[in-house]
DNA sequence: AAAAGTGTCAACCGCATGTCC
DNA sequence: GGGACATGCGGTTGACACTTT
């Protein structure tokens, strides 16, 4: 047996918003909020629509601060480049651009910038470079290039547990503790492979730069970083949790901001972070490389 | 001008996960 | 700990617009 429907399917009206649904929507959740129940919001809204529909127009459409349409080439290298790194997380993706939506950039992404990044019409990632090779077989599609470029980076990292944070200031702070971070990445590696699930992977062995990071991020004191390999090392030095591996023979060093490590994290691009849409535990590392620019730290 | 094909995107669906009791 | 319910997410659908034949 399956789970009872989120609503009565026979008494709710599907399709198309009028626009005086949307007034009325719009009219309520500006007076009243959410109350924190989707569910019984079109009841006392006085809509005829199923809770999960009032949310999904209200989070893709009505929101105030919503974009629509237009996505620059900055949006486009984003949405590339986390594709690239962690295949389809929209949400994780829409994250990182403000007044996006998941829907919106996965709309996006399979109606056009799909096609635009086969045809190599993407400008921050490289695809014209003269070692660029591209091999159609029947086991799987492989593209390998120079790709470069820049992206802006925004986090959100919170504390728990235990942990105490060393400010920016050398001050602590008892978690809960936010913080909002921002700073510009700039990457330079070779290679990507699409596969036949029509996804990004990364190569085993990543050669990135990074740049104009800010150094007066915050820094927890925990030493857990599960998601290197087992051959990973880390340990504390002077608040900073240090990593090192050792991965198809190139040395990697770095620090990391280790906010919480429950839940998924992704690496991408020398930088950890979690999907801060769930607001359960979002987190952001920083790591940095020895392979291409020496022994550097944030 | 009409039919067929293609593109776009809002909306829905079902499953996974989180939260509360 | 487990069940019920709410929310979030990614995949898919379908209506409409636009383009091609």
């Amino acid at each position: 047996m399956g789970r009872a429907p989120c609503c009565d399917k026979a008494h709710v009206k599907r399709g198309p918003w009028s626009s005086d649904e949307d007034n009325t929507l719009r009219n309520y959740l500006e007076k009243y909020g959410t109350g924190g129940n989707w569910i019984a919001l079109p009841r006392k809204a006085g809509l005829k629509r199923c809770g999960k529909s009032c949310r999904l127009r209200w989070l893709n459409y009505l929101r105030p601060d919503i974009k629509r349409g237009g996505f620059t080439e900055e949006e486009d290298n984003i949405i590339c480049f986390l594709y690239c790194s962690i295949g389809r997380r929209w949400s994780v993706i829409a994250a990182q651009l403000p007044g996006r939506t998941d829907n919106d950039v996965k709309n996006y992404w399979n109606t056009k910038l799909k096609k635009k990044l086969s045809a190599g019409k993407i400008k921050g990632l490289d695809n014209n470079s003269n070692n660029k090779t591209i091999t159609d077989s029947s086991t799987c599609n492989i593209i390998s290039g120079q790709f470069s470029g820049s992206i802006p980076i925004k986090a959100e990292a919170r504390a728990n547990g235990n942990s105490d944070c060393l400010n920016a200031n050398g001050s602590t702070t008892s978690s809960p503790y936010v913080t909002d971070m921002e700073y510009q990445q700039n990457y330079d590696y070779p290679g990507l492979i699409l596969d036949q699930l029509d996804q990004f992977l990364l190569p085993g062995l990543m050669e990135y730069s990074t740049s104009t990071a800010n150094n007066n991020y915050s820094m927890s004191s925990s030493q857990e970083v599960s998601s290197l390999s087992s051959s990973s090392s880390f340990l504390l030095e002077n608040n900073y949790a240090a990593w090192s591996s050792n991965i198809g023979g190139a040395e990697d060093k770095g620090t990391v901001l280790d906010i919480d490590f429950e839940g998924p994290r992704y690496i991408f691009n020398g930088s950890c972070f979690q999907d801060r849409s769930s607001e359960v535990a979002p987190c952001f590392g920083f790591f940095s490389s020895t392979t291409s620019l020496g022994n550097s730290t944030y």
